[in-house]
Formats: C-alpha cells, structure tokens, sequence
RNA sequence: GGGCGUUUAGCUCAGUUGGUUAGAGCGCUUCCUUCACACGGAAGAGGUCGCAGGUUCGAGUCCUGCAACGCCCA
C-alpha cells in the first residue's frame, strides 16, 4: 500500500489542462458520417444573450445539456452540440446606448443609426466571448468551430429567406397596435420590461356637452388622470343598462377645446356603473381598455394618436401641437377651468407603468407594426400555402406537432402551457423600433393620387410599373388598410378601379436576400424613391429558426442540415416555452416540414434560499464561475444536477464567502456536496486504488476466484449501470446522479474497499483480483459520471491509463486513451446476482449490530479510552447466516470490531449480553458489567413494543376477510409470513427481556 | 381573473403504475485523527407526509374542497 499522505483534489490545478487537451483532441467537433439517424445525437444550446453573463440558471441549463451531450458521444453516436449566442435586440441595445450615455453624454441620436450599430458590433467583439468562455469553464463540450451569433451572416439569411416566404405566402402584414411606448428610447417595449409604481396625480372631472341637449340631460362629466388625452377622445361611453345615461346612447357630444362631434357608445365592459360618473372618455389610440372598447363597437371607432414618438403633443393636438405632455395638460387643464367645464379636482394615486430600461413613464401608444397571422385562415387560402401541409394556420401546425407525439416535453405537464399558449391564436408582432438586429427586408413607397395611376393615365410613371413587373414578394395594399392585391398586371389595376380608384396605394416590396439579384433590385427600387422598413425584426423571430440557421438553412444541401436535422432534444426554461420552443416548432415545419427537435427537456428555475429569483437587484445572485473558483466546475455541476428534479423551483441558499483570492462573492454551501464527492472519488482513485495496482497484469480472472464480496460489488455495478441508463433515458438528471453517488459512496467505498482491504495487504492471488476488481469497478464509474463530473474523472482516467493501460474482469483489453471518446457502459443485466446481494445484507446487518453495542458499550465507559474492537460476538443465527459466517468471520471480525465471532443455529446465549433481533440472526455481545440494564431493557421494550404494533397490525389485516379475498395474492402471501416473522420476535424478545430480570 | 407548481425530519429535497417498518444529504448528539479520504469514518436521535372530507380491503401516493407560498399568462 502507499504511504503517501494524498492531498485533497484540487480541481484548478487539473481543469484547464484537460480542457485544452479535449479542445486538442477535436472531441467536440462534429461532422457528418455515414452513422444511420438512430446513431446520431445533435442539440442546438439555446444562445445567451451574447453582452450578458452567465447565471446560475445558464449553469443548470448548460450542465444537463452536456450530460446528455457527452454520455450520447460516449455510447458511439455522431454527436454535436451547436453553440452560439443571441444579439438580443433591446437589452444589447440599451446596454451600450447607457455606456455611450455615460462616457461621452450622448444619445444615439447624436450618433446616427450606422454608428449605433458600429459601437454595438464593437462591443460584441469586446465583450461577446466571455460566456464562451464561462462555458468552457463549466467544461462544455459543444463544438466551437461551429459557433454562431444570430445576426451573423448565415443566421441573417435564413432570417431574411423566411421572412419573405411568410410574406408571400400572405402569412405577414402590417397594421396598428397599442403598444407600451418609451419615450425616451422611443421604441415600443414589451410587456415584461414594464414596471408599475404608484403615482399621486389628480382625477380630474370634466364636463362634456351634449351637441344637443337630449331628456334633460345637457352635459355628461367624466373623469380622467390624463386630461391632455382627451384631444384623441373619439366616443363617450356608458354602460347600456345604466338607466340615467342609456337612452343617449346614439347622441353626440361635442369634444371641449376641438370642434369634434363624438359618439355616446355603451360598453358593459368598460364602464363601470358604481365607478366614478358612470361616463368614461374613450381614448383608443393611448390607452388599452379604451382601444379594446374602440375595436367592440361596430363599426370601430376611430383612433386618433396625439402623441409623438418623443412625447409630445402631435398635429392632431389643435392648439397644444408641439408641446410637452406635462405642459399640454396644464393648459388644457387651464382651458377647460377658463371655459368652465372643469367640475372638480380630486387627488388620487393610481398605478404607473414605467420602463425597465429607461425608468420614464409608458406611454400607451398606436403605431404601425409588422405582424405574423398565427390564426386559422379559411381553408381556400390554407390550401394555397403548401408550408402550411394542410394545417389551417401557423399556431395550429405547431400545436398538431405535440398532439400526435412528434415533439415531448419533459415532464409532460408542460404540454398545456404550449398548447393553451398556441391555441390563443394570437398573432405575433415581430417589428420593434430598434436599430440593433435583422432590419426588416421591406421596402415601401407610397403612390399619392394623382400621380399614380393606370399606365396610359396621367401620373402613371411607366418606370415604376417596370420596375415592380415580375417581382416576387410584392404586395399592394389601399392606404390605411392592410389588404394585399397580389402583383400582376391584372390584379393590379382591378384592385384600384370603381370607387377605390381614387385612393392612394402603398407598395411594398420584400426582398428575400442580399445576393446579387436582390442587390441590383434594391438599387433600382430605392432610386425609384422606396425606402427600406426602419425597424427591426423581434429577436424571437431570429431565434425561432436557431436550430434550421445554425445548420445551414436555407440551404437545403448543406451536409449539416441533412444530417442533424431535426435535432434529438432542446433543453431550456419554461419561461421560453411559448416566446421560443413554440415559435421554433412553428418556423421548423413551415420550412421544412420537419419538426426541429423531438425531445424538449423543461429544467427548474434557480431562487435563493427564500424562495425568490436571483436578481442583480436583490443582490442575491450566484455566479457559477465564483462556484467554479470556490469548489470547481465539476463540484458546480454535480450539485447542479442532483437538484434537477422534476419540480419548478430550485432553492439554493445563498451566502456571501470570501475567496482565497480575497474577493468577496455569493456562494452556496449546497455545492459543499459536490466538491465532497468529487474529494471521495479523487481519494479512492488516487489514495487506494491506483498505488495498489499490480503492473504485472495476470491474465483473466477465474470466475472461481471471485469471492462473495467480488460477486456482490459486480451485481451492484450492473444495477448502477441500469439504474443510470433507466434515469437518462427519462431526462431523470437527479436520479441518475443519486444512482452514481450512492454506488460510488455506499457500495464501492463504504463496503467493497474495507471488505478487500485485508486481501491487499495479505497479497498473492486474492490481493490481484481484488485489485482488478477495484480497478473495474472505478473505470465504470469514472466512464458513468463522466458525463456529469468530466474533469475529475478524465483526470483519474489519466492515471489509470498509465497503472492500468490494460483492464477487465473477463476479457483484459487496453482501455481508450481518452475518457471523453470512451465507450459507455451498456446495460449488463445478467451480471445482477440476487442471492449474493441478499446474503451480503445478512453479514451487514450483523456487523452493523455488533458496531452499535460497541458504540453503546463505549458510551458507558465515559473517561476511558474507547474500544476499537469487542472481545467477543455471538451469532445465533440461521443456516444460511451460519453457513455465510464460517466463510466470512474474518472481515466480519474486523469491520465489526470483534475479537472472537461464535456462531451457530442453536449457540448458546451467553451471561451478560446486549442482544439484537433480526430476521436471519439473533446477535449476543457478552460484556459483563458493563451492561446498563436499565438501558438495555429500555431499548428492548421499545423494540417490542414496536414489532407488537407491527405486528397487530399485519394481524388486523390478515383478520380482515375483504383484504384476504381482494388484495393480490403475493401481498397477503407476503403479509402472512411477515405476521410470522414478527410473531417470532416478539417472542424472542420477551425471552431477553425475562433473561434480564 | 386563468393556468401550473409546491406544502414529507431543524434545513434542502426524493418517494415512478396505491401494498410491509416513508428515504437521502446537510445540520444535530455521541465516539474515532486506525496506514484513500476530517471535503473523512462508526453509531444514534429526529416525521400523526399542509388542513378537511371522499374512493378503496388498504392512501404520502387517487378524487373533491380549503389554506399558505411561488411561478407563468392576461
């Protein structure tokens, strides 16, 4: 045996080292091969935000991902992960328009859009490869010389090819949205980067005549917050079974400070009876209720925006044009109190939405925006879009792929957020007011009357006709309303005769790519005064086809796409459920017809120890590469994934910790557990098993030569080997890594190693096969949680390769160079040996017995020095028992801590003597006066006491004719000789106890 | 308002189709630095499974209701 001290492992010093060396090795890399589909593996990482950093959360994501990575590339499968990272449209943006708004005071006005984008790429450069880097930290092993970035070429063109099938198809179009408005980015933001605070302000009352006085009534109040809004005021409503103000519905009022008539409409769902005056201004074009009462009445009400995108008020605001909100509402306040229409002023606090980016207040606000048809269309115009393959809409192609089983999630209660999200049918808005991302490939060109007209007409420019003449993806529309005239000459000119004809047209031309044909198309198009779109395409759109963009698509014939394509599992938050997994489902059988993944794995989200999210601002988040730092990147993925439960929420206490490097970071003492096994596994490797291997390397072990611990500790591998296949194949992250660590902790170290300890040192033969077996046994463990813990076991894998470059219990073959190439373990069912591992829990619980009297006895000698062992143990036990102690009393001896075993079915109990009940053997340990009676009876009645209440109750059942007729047989069966079994302890029981009197 | 999840030992969590005595890690108590490991070893204490009903021979597990907490969507 060795007698050097080993240190505890220390990951720093092996990690980046063996990263270099997979690197090297080209591991990770991926090409195509002449591998059948069942033999391929291929994921696509969901691409973070390329400024941002890595959270715990990424760790958790990424972690499971190369697990099923690496142990997939292990089994032999044509394996890739594609990596990449995500533009990340707002947030990116916002970032450096804040950085450029720090160090220079100027905004990106001052810059210009060209410049903009300039200083974001160069930022990107600068800071984009640092989660690439914290990636390969954690030890990923996706394939770099694949990496891609969303707005990077290859992505740019799948994202311009499907816009313009989308378009043509007629499945895009563009129309008016309320929208939360940011004045101060002046860009539309969604939803989730709006906050709410509450604001004191006032409720103003406002008197609205009627246009004719009507029953009485000459004047309805209304209240607002916002008075400056009523400018775009186009009804007054009331509720239709208000009795005071129903009959006027139908009448007009006319609008203070405009010259506008406007409609009392009734709404039931807007007005509020009890609330306020029971009249409510409708203001559709600034506020959602209101644009939501404007869509209900039939026909809608008109929606007049009186806003700026920069917040102030716009040529529809009369007197106020030009003015700031804030002002505009003090003199419209003033207006109406000079004109004697301001009944009152009440102060009130009301609830404020406000940007997460720029902290101004939202501005609910109507703009024209790009959108993609999700719904179902009539089937005549289904039919006539192939991509669809015969669904009747986007949303419900996308929902039909998880109805009939080609996409799964895991867990399966999952599906319903998809589907109840997709059945919405809501249609998505793609378009956002940014000038970081894909630009939308439309160009527009409004043809005002009279200068547009019939070729032969005055102010029919023939060029133009020209120009647009046999272009695909040209779509006319009639000015205000989206209504696409499919380009050809005929539709063309049908589409503006009889009334219309005097309308204004808008063309709009989407250009599928920048290629040379569409390039020269571009010029020709712009110098005929069409200007390109100025928005740019949400970021969802882009991420929608990661798994078709990063594998070559559009091109058809790409190798990659042919043969990764659909990828086998996506693994992401469920938070991305309906923004991406949907989506990508959605654009992957547009495309393709093929669904892009089939397995999506759903993992938990990340909170602290209180139950709340990690946040900047809460100062509770943990970044994995201090984990890394404080207990090593396999300690941080190991913990990782034994918290991977099928449950939604992670906790993870959080506690600040100092470094040795002297910074002060956010850890967790939950990683403790990892670093502890991944100490337990370097120490067995590293501090036992390798010094002892015996270099000479004798041929095959005889199975003769197998001793019962041997048999055992090879059933229990076969069953580790079961039990991790059974997890992973079930996306079961936290049982697969349990099945490791308790075969690992339990039943190689804790049992196997002690129980061949005294063969090593006595040597010879039984020395050499135990120490195969040792060496076995840890190559398919390392081989088994390399996927999970890959530097510390390709770093043990190393040192074995040079004491044991040949290994195996049957055959001995030379082991792989390289662990992360390595085969994997596969199922190996006729090596479980019941009865072994039976017969081994006989001898543990006698020996574990034999240990708690000693512990006890110990206990009872307070000052003395503790025993190590017992003088002597006596086995009453059964025939088996007996027949399993004459061969193994030697380590039962010694892991028992006894001197002298006596056994035998009948041995006689000595005087003096604690005693144990079991099922196969009772255990007697003579210790003469240092038997605490008081004690030991105590122990004994509460062991009766509770095998009498077992008892009885397996008696009740037995006695109960319903349960001896209805259950399965094997369970009475099993209940009948368990009645027995604890019938015959409580006898022997009640025996002890009288022997103690 | 709708949906989902959670509630089991002091803490964090397992418990897969209902079936003996509900498990693990940490923490705690006692003992041990014995030649892989104190990031360790041995032994032990600790739970009427959120509450109330129901189904069943039998419920932590299935059903209904309630409560608390959390997340997502509106």
């Amino acid at each position: 045996m060795s007698d050097t001290p080993s240190k505890a492992y220390s990951p720093r010093e092996l990690e980046a080292r063996i990263y270099r060396k997979w690197l090297d090795s080209g591991a990770f890399h991926a090409t195509p091969d002449e591998r059948p589909p069942d033999q391929r593996f291929s994921m696509v990482i969901p691409p973070p935000n390329v400024t941002g950093a890595l959270h715990l959360g990424h760790a958790l994501n990424n972690t499971l991902q190369d697990i099923l990575i690496r142990r997939s590339r292990m089994a032999g499968k044509n394996t890739l992960w594609m990596p990449g990272t995500d533009h990340a449209g707002i947030a990116t943006q916002a970032t450096v328009e804040k950085d450029i708004q720090k160090t220079e005071k100027k905004t990106r006005h001052d810059l210009g859009r060209d410049e903009l984008v300039r200083r974001i790429w160069e930022w990107k450069e600068k800071y984009g490869n640092r989660i690439i880097e914290q990636l390969q930290l954690m030890g990923c092993s996706c394939d770099w010389e694949r990496t891609r970035f969303t707005l990077d070429e290859q992505c740019a063109k799948a994202v311009r090819q499907f816009f313009f099938d989308l378009f043509k198809a007629g499945l895009i179009y563009r129309g008016k949205r309320l929208v939360n408005w940011d004045t101060q980015l002046q860009t539309a933001v969604a939803d989730n980067e709006v906050y709410h605070e509450n604001v004191k302000g006032h409720l103003w009352h406002i008197r609205y005549p009627l246009t004719q006085p009507a029953e009485g009534v000459t004047h309805l109040i209304v209240a607002t917050t916002r008075p400056e809004t009523m400018l775009g005021d186009t009804a007054v409503a009331v509720h239709p079974d208000d009795e005071r103000f129903a009959k006027l519905i139908g009448r007009t009022i006319k609008l203070p400070l405009t010259n506008r008539e406007i409609p009392i409409v009734g709404d039931g769902l807007l007005v509020k009876r009890e609330f306020g005056t029971g009249c409510v201004k409708v203001t559709p074009a600034h506020d959602p209720n209101d644009y939501q009462c404007a869509l209900r009445q039939d026909p809608a009400l008109p929606m007049i925006n009186v806003l700026t995108p920069d917040g102030r008020m716009n040529e529809n605001g009369g007197a106020y044009t030009g003015m700031k909100l804030e002002d505009a509402r003090k003199k419209v306040v003033a207006d109406l109190e000079a004109a004697g229409l301001l009944e009152k002023v009440e102060d009130y606090e009301t609830q404020v939405g406000h940007s997460d980016r720029s902290k101004v207040a939202i501005q609910p606000y109507l703009s024209d925006q790009w959108f993609v048809k999700m719904g179902d269309l009539p089937p005549e115009e289904a039919a006539k879009i192939p991509a669809l393959r015969g669904a009747p809409g986007l949303a419900q192609l996308a929902i039909n792929a998880v109805n009939d089983g080609r996409v799964r999630f895991f867990p399966a209660r999952y599906v319903q957020t998809y589907i109840d999200w997709l059945s919405e049918k809501r249609d998505w808005c793609i378009s956002r007011q940014l000038w970081w991302g894909h630009r939308i490939p439309v160009w527009h060109k409004r043809f005002d009357e009279p200068t547009f007209g019939k070729p032969g007409r005055p102010g029919w420019n023939e060029a133009d006709g020209a120009r647009l003449a046999g272009l695909d993806g040209v779509v006319l529309t009639r000015t205000g309303r989206w209504q696409p005239i499919p380009w050809d000459d005929q539709t063309l000119f049908h589409g503006i005769e009889g009334d219309d004809a005097e309308q204004a047209i808008e063309a709009f031309i989407c250009l599928p790519n920048a290629d040379a044909v569409s390039e020269k198309v571009r010029l020709e198009i712009e110098a005929a005064g069409f200007q390109q779109d100025p928005d740019v395409l949400d970021t969802w759109f882009s991420s929608a086809l990661w798994p078709l963009s990063t594998l070559g698509w559009p091109n058809g014939d790409d190798p990659a796409l042919q043969f990764y394509y659909p990828t086998t599992a996506l693994s992401t938050a469920r938070e991305i459920i309906t923004l991406w997994v949907a989506r990508m489902v959605m654009s992957g059988l547009f495309n393709t017809g093929h669904v892009p993944f089939r397995d999506v794995v759903i993992h938990a989200v990340i909170q602290d120890g209180q139950g709340r999210k990690m946040s900047k601002s809460l100062g509770n988040g943990v970044d994995p590469v201090d984990i890394i730092d404080a207990y090593g990147a396999d300690a941080l993925r190991y913990t990782l994934a034994e918290l991977a439960t099928e449950t939604q929420d992670i906790r993870i206490p959080v506690k600040p910790m100092k470094l040795p490097d002297g910074r002060q970071v956010n850890t967790s003492e939950r990683f403790e557990k990892g670093r502890n096994f991944c100490n337990k596994l370097w120490q067995v490797a590293t501090g036992l098993v390798i010094p002892n291997i015996d270099k000479s390397m004798p041929q095959p072990i005889a199975p003769a030569d197998l001793r019962l611990e041997d048999r055992w500790i090879l059933s229990r591998l076969a069953a580790c080997i079961d039990g991790v296949n059974t997890a992973l194949d079930q996306y079961r992250f936290s049982d697969y890594v349990q099945t490791l660590y308790q075969f690992m902790w339990n039943d190689y170290c804790d049992w196997y190693v002690e129980m061949v300890k005294p063969r090593l040192r006595e040597g010879g033969t039984t020395a050499v096969v135990a120490t195969r077996m040792l060496v076995w046994c840890l190559d398919h463990l390392v081989r088994l949680l390399h996927p999970v813990a890959p530097f510390v076991t390709e770093g043990i894998w190393e040192q074995l390769a040079t004491a044991a470059p040949r290994r195996g219990v049957g055959a001995v073959l030379a082991a792989e160079p390289m662990l992360a190439t390595a085969a994997w373990p596969a199922r190996c069912p006729a090596e479980r040996d019941e009865p072994v591992e039976a017969d081994m829990e006989i001898l543990k619980a006698v020996i574990r017995t034999i240990r708690d009297i000693r512990t006890r006895v110990n206990a009872l000698r307070p000052g003395q020095p503790a025993l190590r062992t017992l003088p002597k143990a006596v086995v009453r036990g059964s025939a088996r028992c007996c027949e399993l102690l004459e061969k193994q009393a030697a380590f039962v001896k010694l892991l028992a801590g006894c001197d002298d075993l006596q056994f035998g079915p009948e041995i006689a109990k000595p005087a003096g003597s604690m005693t144990h009940v079991h099922e196969s053997a009772q255990v007697f340990v003579p210790v003469g006066d240092l038997v605490d009676l008081a004690a030991e009876r105590k122990r004994l009645e509460g062991e009766l006491a509770e095998k009498q209440s077992a008892g009885q109750r397996e008696a009740d059942r037995l006695s109960n004719e319903a349960f001896v007729s209805r259950a399965a047989a094997d369970v009475v069966e099993k209940a009948r000789a368990r009645a027995a079994e604890l019938q015959t302890q409580v006898d022997l029981l009640r025996q002890h106890l009288t022997d103690l009197n």
